[in-house]
DNA sequence: AATGAATGAGGATTCATTCAT
DNA sequence: TATGAATGAATCCTCATTCAT
């Protein structure tokens, strides 16, 4: 007497696929990842587990879409600030910049508690296909959004938009760990002040750590372009 | 040259100790950490696998045990060389202490396997007391270290020997993950050049990242304390 | 005939359970609970390991389910001797009665061998709800079962049925274990005639201490009930 | 530098056999048998676990030896309370009795959490001598104490001391068992009233069941001395 | 397409006991 | 005799994944 639906045409199957997606989202704000099971998933999104296992082939694959999706749309939050921004005076321009960024990554967001575990873990155990599409949606947002990051400062050079949002990229992966110690670093913190000055402020010291980088190639943009009198923003 | 059965002695039991380590980083070199278990180690230091346990009680002290002893290679390694630099003048040091950075921390040394897994996965099973000694440690060597380091670059400010090597800590993380991609993302580059861009050389990245935050420090802090004429070179 | 792959209907289910019990049952007949494991039954049933889990939450709970058959089997077959001797003459019943406990729980029987670890192991890794459907179980053995009893041998006040169970049930209890020595001492009593007064023989012991309490509660009660013209079979 | 404490002298020894002892029996009112390990033990009587295996051959003899005595202890508490009753007036003599056994055998008492073990746990894993010893004390006590018993009740025939003895054995191997329940159990009590029946309480079950074990015999030897004119105190 | 029963590899840890020292 | 380091058997249960229905 069980009503089963069935997602026949492929909007349903989007469909479907999507109340997974919310579902390992939703447990994903609750607990940490090693701590969610497929069984979890499944029965959040009121499915049965082998439903699941339609829509994604490993539980990695699951989890790597919702990195995915998030990727995608912190580059879209940062498209449309930086759109924003291009064309300011330079030296607001930093600021809004590093501020916008600041923002954009709360130490909540969803993104913090997969980035860290995206090449460890996720990426360990996908398909060829999803891994191909996940480095190409990356890639291409790496590019765009690299390239409006290189309008809105004006000293930058060419390839230094995607060369800092990558190295951004490794400062998340970093801070996100320092920023979530285990329990028991926690109580040690806790029990030993003087141990704190190791217990990173995320939002802080992101936002620092990219002011430093991006204030290191003016210097170093201006040293390099001022000399000749030829201008080549083209790194060689 | 006697195999000792029985370690005994204090001294006999640390190298006991020492053979189990050489044991377990003989495994890291060879594949990684998910893919090595206590049996291994055991039958590598040969030995049984309950010998083990008495002398780390999860295999997380262990690796941690290992991590611990590469930080603090790590330090002295640095120290050795800030002392070298300390007090060259300004340009040369730099290049210096970057140079130096960079071939201390080669993409095969062992830290940078131990690195990725030492908050996600090291740090949360093991006993209060390796805790607070893993982080002693470390917040010793980072206040040596990071006060050595602010000598050899006259410009840095007070405490920005030690924010710079936290910050250097979290682009190890970062680029660490990202120069060792699991084998389908290899793949993945290997059939799309394009997409190579992605693919981070550990060295060069490091060592331009750190060049851009010290050069963004040098002239933030040129600016700070140019303005007025009381020199403080302790941050606010 | 056909041999089910998976069991889909809750019959099927029942049956997969059923398949798992008698394969621990025959197994509980080779040897003691304590030298079979989970792998064994599983082995034994044709299935995974994991299957049994399916079924059992823990190996307790598995042969905790299998004493419940036995003692439901056991209230059922007393029922059936009681119903048949209620209403009998005083002096024939009593005979009966004890005949019919005895013939019931031969040395051999499997409950022999699990109601001396019912208490100490079973019911100590067990969750609450089979817990507590356990002990509904047997209350409601032992209240129906006893009420019959009490209608076998008319000099039985209210209540007396159901005490008379437990004890009877305490002296399984010891009887079994004393029964049932270990191999160690099997041999100490083959080779010391001696000791063998120590080796009790169950269904006689049995036997005769039920009959020892029937006869004495005869003899208390009619004492309680003689003096005085009201009677009064409640105890007070 | 560590002192060695070496018990070369017989009574040394037996001084450190009883230390021994008494840290397991400290243990053993904290917590139950299979809780505890030997390393505990030889840590609380302050000396090596290799060490307690020179006077214990396994754990299970430790215990034993445990229990060894404190059934010698028993026995003695026995012989002195039938020692006082024998050849007082038959009544009375049977209520003294009662009470003396009930009050010797708390249900804190150290016996009561070793005996539900003795035949299923501690005597599967012991040597030969340990074995027969154990059991020529117990037949021993059995014996001495089962004689003085049957000269406290003049209508007992001989031989029912000690069956008498290994009955009440039995029933307390049985109602310690019932009454010291697994912590499920004791939640399923609390929630469910009508589950209690099955509570026992052990001082009040063991002295009734005694009773009446007591009472019964008194009637059945009455029965089977009345007629005839010969006396036969010795069963058939 | 959906189900959920079946699978079985996987892995850390304990601890009684032994034995070299 | 005392030590305590070394041993290694013993073991449950989880859970991602498969596949019969």
């Amino acid at each position: 007497m069980v009503i089963e639906k069935r997602a026949r045409k492929p909007e349903q199957k989007r469909e479907r696929r999507t109340e997974i997606l919310s579902a390992a989202i939703t447990l994903l704000r609750e607990r940490p990842y090693n701590k969610i099971n497929i069984a979890d998933v499944a029965r959040r999104a009121g499915m049965a587990k082998g439903t699941v296992f339609l829509y994604f082939r490993t539980r990695e694959e699951l989890f790597l879409s919702i990195a995915s999706c998030e990727f995608d749309q912190w580059f879209q939050a940062m498209d449309r600030s930086f759109a924003e921004i291009a064309g300011t005076s330079e030296k607001a321009a930093r600021d809004r910049v590093l501020n916008a960024l600041s923002n954009m990554l709360k130490p909540d967001a969803l993104l913090i508690s997969l980035i860290p575990i995206v090449h460890t873990v996720l990426e360990q155990n996908i398909g060829y296909v999803q891994a191909r599409d996940f480095k190409q949606m990356l890639l291409k947002g790496l590019q765009r959004t690299g390239a409006l990051f290189e309008q809105c400062l004006p000293y930058l050079h060419r390839g230094q938009g995607v060369t800092f949002l990558l190295w951004m990229y490794a400062l998340v992966i970093g801070f996100s760990q320092m920023a979530a110690p285990a329990p028991v670093i926690k109580k040690v913190f806790q029990k030993n002040p003087a141990l704190r000055v190791m217990q990173i402020k995320f939002s802080a010291s992101y936002a620092d750590a990219l002011a430093a980088i991006l204030d290191g190639w003016k210097a170093q943009n201006a040293a390099q372009d001022a000399p000749g009198p030829s201008r080549r923003k083209e790194k060689s």
